[in-house]
DNA sequence: GATACCATTTTGGTATACCAAATCGGTATC
DNA sequence: GATACCGATTTGGTATACCAAAATGGTATC
């Protein structure tokens, strides 16, 4: 692999893992040391991480993607849009067999299951089921999509019964979608991502305050 | 205008322009020498390029995006997804003064206007409607697909009826917005991208021989 | 005449040196 | 004590040198 391949995958892991805050401000000169490598693979993982939106451009330096209230708004209407349409082509057509390895995969999860876990299940659901579409476009933008929701999602004070309420829409979708119902795998999709987006957008917005005393960069919505 | 910059625009329009053929390769040093530019700034621009969709790997090497059948028919769907979710919320907002300027835009295209123009403004009514909804990511989607059609529609053979007809569609689609109707909206935008996407498909798979005698790589449906 | 093989060249990947601009610290002035 | 100013440092932008791997072309062999 790559240096610049490395170098990105590392990064990216940091901030997703929020080992690097929102808002922090990252220097070429600290990456290339905190990684071993020359600031020519740096560069070029910095301009494909910031494609990804995970960073951007603070006048001349780089900074870490500040947790945006607003822009997860915003998220979810885009969600809903592809991964409606992506949900769909799928009732459409007939793949029982890509359903169960999703199904199987929830539930992997249980009481034992650590959060990280339930965290990335909770996005590779949302990612595998655009995959079933078939369509490259739909996948990029949903996997697109998660990858922005990600740290707000991490950051999230989510409990048992919501994470519950989560699973079981997950499944309401599934079935929806084995039984080649497109209009009722729609409706579930829809209030699945209006409801995550108001606990998503309801917990952080109450959680500012601490989130901004750990040194991370809140923007309201 | 940093020489990334530089080397990014000039380069996209080179790919959008056709000057530099689908399926041809790129070399870093050929690109250096033409434009001007050292490596490093090169190395950017071809990676941003890449995430664009303009360029891809070709094991080590690069190489310019082919005209892709199969994709062009998936863009369609996913243009149609966020097209419409665009769409539908602006035609639940009140935008007649945006509305105004699209329309005006359309206006500007008469018989004597270059075909050039045409195919520009025919991007910016989508490109321009979507941003009247507000949602950047949607904005985004909507101007990244418009990007990788903008070759195949510059290739494809349009007659005079057909142009008219796309504009007609336009037309329409900007009054049921007018009026606040949703539903009819997103009707005439479907109907519009279905169409297009026959005409464009169809035409290009009818010239793919002629196109392939110029030097382009096209990949079949 | 076709083919396998080797030397040469070319290419992308990487490291590093240099520059101008922005930032930061400290000092002098009010 | 606040502030304006100036030099030292840091930073991103760029150019370039070097390397290993891949592509190329020519040659020898069958």
């Amino acid at each position: 692999m790559s240096q610049m391949q490395n170098v990105e995958r590392q990064l990216r892991e940091m901030i997703l893992g929020l080992e690097i805050g929102p808002g922090e401000r990252l220097t070429e000169r600290w990456i290339e040391s905190r990684f071993g490598a020359s600031r020519t693979p740096v560069r070029a993982a910095l301009l494909r991480l910031e494609t990804e939106g995970l960073i951007g451009r603070d006048g001349r330096g780089w900074t870490v993607a500040p947790i945006n209230l607003a822009e997860l708004a915003q998220i979810a209407v885009y969600r809903e849009a592809v991964e409606v349409a992506a949900v769909r082509l799928t009732a459409a057509q007939d793949h029982r067999g890509g359903v169960d390895v999703i199904e199987a995969m929830l539930d992997s999860c249980d009481a034992a299951t650590p959060r990280e876990e339930w965290h990335r299940v909770g996005m590779d659901f949302h990612i595998e089921l655009a995959r079933l579409s078939g369509n490259e476009f739909l996948l990029r933008a949903v996997r697109d999509a998660m990858t922005r929701l990600s740290r707000a999602r991490w950051l999230e004070v989510r409990d048992e019964a919501a994470l519950g309420r989560a699973w079981a829409e997950h499944h309401a979708i599934l079935a929806a979608v084995r039984a080649g119902d497109a209009d009722e795998a729609a409706r579930q999709l829809t209030a699945h991502i209006a409801g995550s987006r108001d606990r998503l957008v309801t917990s952080l917005h109450d959680e500012r305050r601490s989130l901004r005393a750990r040194g991370f960069a809140v923007v309201a919505a």
